[in-house]
RNA sequence: GCCGAGGUAGCUCAACGGUAGAGCAAUCGCUUCGUAAGCGAUAGGUUGUGGGUUCGAAUCCCAUCCUCGGCUCCA
C-alpha cells in the first residue's frame, strides 16, 4: 500500500524530479533531507501515535502517524514536557469536575452536558451580560421552539447542506419534525410575520437559542464540542447600505467583549469560498457569494478590523468571520461568529417595502460573539484556570469561623453580604481555620473572610484573596467598598494593596 | 464515523487468573484551634453493560456503551 501512495505522490510531483534517501538498506522516497541518526535530531521525546487520513481526506484509507517533539537542548525538551504538565492543570474537563461547573451522565447522551448549580451562576452572568449589551446596542429579544417541521429545513437548505449534522427527526401527526441545529430560520419566520418598511431596518433579534447537533461521537470533547449547546445568537436583518455600519458594529462588540475578558491572543478568519467551492454550495447564485465576500471584505478593510482570510471554510450560505482565539494549553477554538446571508432570506422570501414603492429582500448578518455557553465556559475555565473574576465566581465570598463562638457572628455576616448582592456562604464546621482555608482554595473563592474571637470584638473583618494576600481589622464597609465596584465594573484582577497588611 | 488507548468506591489510584484495597471526600464522635490537610470510628463496589472461556474472571476472549489521544468535522 505504501507503494501505492508513493507511486501517487510522484504522479503529482510538479517538475517531474524524483529525490530519494537511503539510510543502509533502506530506500525512502522524499523530499529530503534525512538525518543520518537520531544522535542529530537534538533532544527529542516521542509524544503519541494516532490514524491520520490519507491526504487528510476521510474517503480515503488512514495510516499511523507518529508525533514527537524536538528541541536544541535537553533545558528547552524538559520546559516544554513540564508546560504540558502544567496546561494539565487548567483542562476544562478537570477543572468543571473539581469545581462542580457540569457533568455528563450516561442516561442523559453523550455530547448534553447537565450545568450544576455553580455552573447555571455563570452561564446566568454571561447571559445577563449579552442581554444588557444587546440591549444598549439596539437588540430586541425573541424566544422561539427547539423543534419544527421539516418543511421549515427545506426552505432554509439546512436539508440538503447540513443534514448530516441534525439529528433524525421524529415522526408524529403525519410529520417529521427535526430539533433545531440553528435558530436563523426561526427567526426568519418572525421577520416574515409582519410587513416590515425600510423605516423599520435594521432589525437586530437576539435569542439565546438552545441547539442541537448531531456531532460525530469522535468529535466530541468535553464542554468545548457538544450535541446540544446555548447559542449567544442574533440575527440582524439590514439593508444593503447599512451593512457596513452594523458589521462593524458587531465587530466592535467583539472587541469589547475581549477587553471583559481579558483574552489577548485571538484571529478574526474570514472564511470565504474557494473558486472550486462555489460548484458544490449554491451553484445557481455564484455572484452572490462574490457580491457577499466582496461587500464584507470591503467592510473590514473600511473599518481597519485586522483579519486573515481563509479559502473554502464558508458556510453554506455565506462568507463569515470566525473568531479563533488560543486557550492556555494551545488548543485552538472558533469561539465566534460572524457571517453574512444573502441566500436564505430570499429562499424564505423575506422583504422589506422600499422608500420607491419596491420590494427587497433584506441582508441578513448572524452573529454569536460569545460563542456558545458550552464552548465559552469551557474555554473561560482553561483561560482563568477556574479563578474567575468576582463577577462570575459561583461564590464569591466564604466566612470562616475560627471557633464555634463565631457561628451567629459569621451568620450575619453571610445575611448582609447577601443583602449587598454578593454570593456569600459559611463555613462553621468544627475543622481548624487551616483547614477551612485549604478547602476554599481549592474551590477558588475569591474572598475568604475569617472570622475569629478578636475580629467580632473589635467588629472588622480578617480578609484573605485567594492569591494568599492577607488584610487585618477591615471595617465592613471598607470591604464593600472594594468589593462592589470589582464585581459591578468586571474587573479581571481585585484592586488591593501589593503589600501585606 | 475512522485509527489507537482506556473505563475498579463520590474523587485520585492499587490489585493484572485464586476471598476487591488505599488516600482524600462522606457519616458519627472527640477536638474549639488565627490563614493551604487535628484525632478516632463507621459506612461505601454485581470492577461501564451483556455474553463467553475457566474449578475459579476486575484480570483472558467477543460484543456493546462511554471517555481520552489523534484524523475528519465544527459554535
Amino acid at each position: 500500500r505504501g507503494e501505492t501512495y508513493k507511486l501517487e505522490l510522484i504522479a503529482d510531483l510538479a517538475d517531474g524530479t524524483i529525490s530519494y534517501y537511503s539510510h543502509a538498506s533502506f530506500t525512502d522516497l522524499c523530499r529530503g533531507p534525512h538525518v543520518e541518526h537520531t544522535g542529530k535530531i537534538g533532544f527529542f521525546k516521542l509524544t503519541t501515535v494516532a490514524g491520520a487520513y490519507w491526504r487528510g481526506d476521510e474517503k480515503r484509507p488512514q495510516l499511523q502517524r507518529i508525533y514527537g517533539v524536538a528541541f536544541d537542548t535537553k533545558e528547552a525538551l524538559e520546559a516544554h514536557l513540564h508546560m504540558l504538565e502544567e496546561a494539565k492543570k487548567r483542562d476544562h474537563r478537570k477543572l468543571g469536575k473539581e469545581l462542580g461547573i457540569y457533568f455528563f451522565d450516561d442516561d442523559i447522551g453523550p455530547g448534553l452536558p447537565l450545568w450544576l448549580p455553580r455552573g447555571a451562576v455563570i452561564v446566568e452572568e454571561l447571559e445577563a451580560l449579552a442581554k444588557k449589551t444587546e440591549a444598549d446596542a439596539g437588540y430586541v429579544r425573541v424566544r422561539t421552539p427547539h423543534i419544527c417541521k421539516e418543511k421549515l429545513y427545506e426552505t432554509s437548505g439546512h436539508l440538503s447542506h447540513y443534514k448530516e449534522s441534525m439529528f433524525p427527526p421524529m415522526e408524529f401527526d403525519g410529520e417529521r419534525y427535526y430539533l433545531k441545529p440553528m435558530n436563523c430560520p426561526h427567526h426568519h419566520k418572525i421577520f416574515g410575520s409582519s410587513l416590515r418598511s425600510y423605516r423599520d431596518l435594521p432589525i437586530r433579534m437576539a435569542e439565546y437559542g438552545t441547539c442541537y447537533r448531531y456531532e460525530q461521537s469522535g468529535e466530541l470533547f468535553g464542554l468545548m464540542r457538544v450535541r446540544s449547546m446555548q447559542m449567544n445568537d442574533a440575527h440582524i436583518y439590514c439593508t444593503l447600505e447599512q451593512f457596513e455600519e452594523e458589521f462593524l458594529a458587531v465587530c466592535r462588540m467583539y472587541l469589547g467583549y475581549f477587553k471583559i475578558f481579558g483574552i489577548e491572543k485571538y484571529l478574526m478568519r474570514f472564511s470565504t469560498h474557494a473558486p472550486e467551492g462555489l460548484g458544490k454550495k449554491y451553484v445557481d447564485e455564484p455572484e452572490l457569494w462574490k457580491k457577499t465576500e466582496d461587500m464584507v471584505e470591503r467592510a473590514l478593510v473600511s473599518g481597519k478590523v485586522p483579519y486573515a482570510k481563509s479559502a473554502n471554510e464558508a458556510a453554506f450560505y455565506g462568507p463569515k468571520i470566525d473568531v479563533q482565539v488560543w486557550s492556555v494549553i494551545g488548543r485552538e477554538f472558533s469561539l465566534a461568529t460572524n457571517q453574512v446571508d444573502f441566500a436564505v432570506p430570499k429562499r424564505f422570501g423575506l422583504v422589506y417595502h422600499t422608500a420607491e414603492h419596491g420590494e427587497q429582500t433584506p441582508l441578513c448578518i448572524h452573529r454569536a460573539p460569545l460563542g456558545t455557553h458550552e464552548r465559552f465556559i469551557g474555554f473561560l475555565l482553561e483561560h482563568f484556570a477556574g479563578n474567575f473574576p468576582l463577577w462570575l465566581s459561583p461564590v464569591q465570598v466564604r466566612v470562616l469561623t475560627i471557633t464555634e463562638g463565631q457561628n451567629e457572628a459569621a451568620r450575619a455576616l453571610e445575611k448582609r453580604l447577601k443583602a449587598a448582592g454578593l454570593r456569600a456562604d459559611v463555613n462553621d464546621t468544627s475543622h481548624k481555620v487551616g483547614y477551612k482555608i485549604r478547602e476554599a482554595q481549592g474551590e477558588k473563592i475569591p474572598y475568604m473572610i475569617v472570622l475569629g474571637p478578636k475580629d467580632v470584638e473589635a467588629g472588622t473583618l480578617a480578609v484573605r484573596l485567594r492569591d494568599g494576600r492577607q488584610f487585618m481589622g477591615v471595617t465592613e464597609a471598607d470591604f464593600l467598598a472594594k468589593v462592589l465596584p470589582e464585581r459591578d465594573e468586571k474587573r479581571l484582577s481585585p484592586a488591593w494593596p501589593q503589600a501585606l497588611a
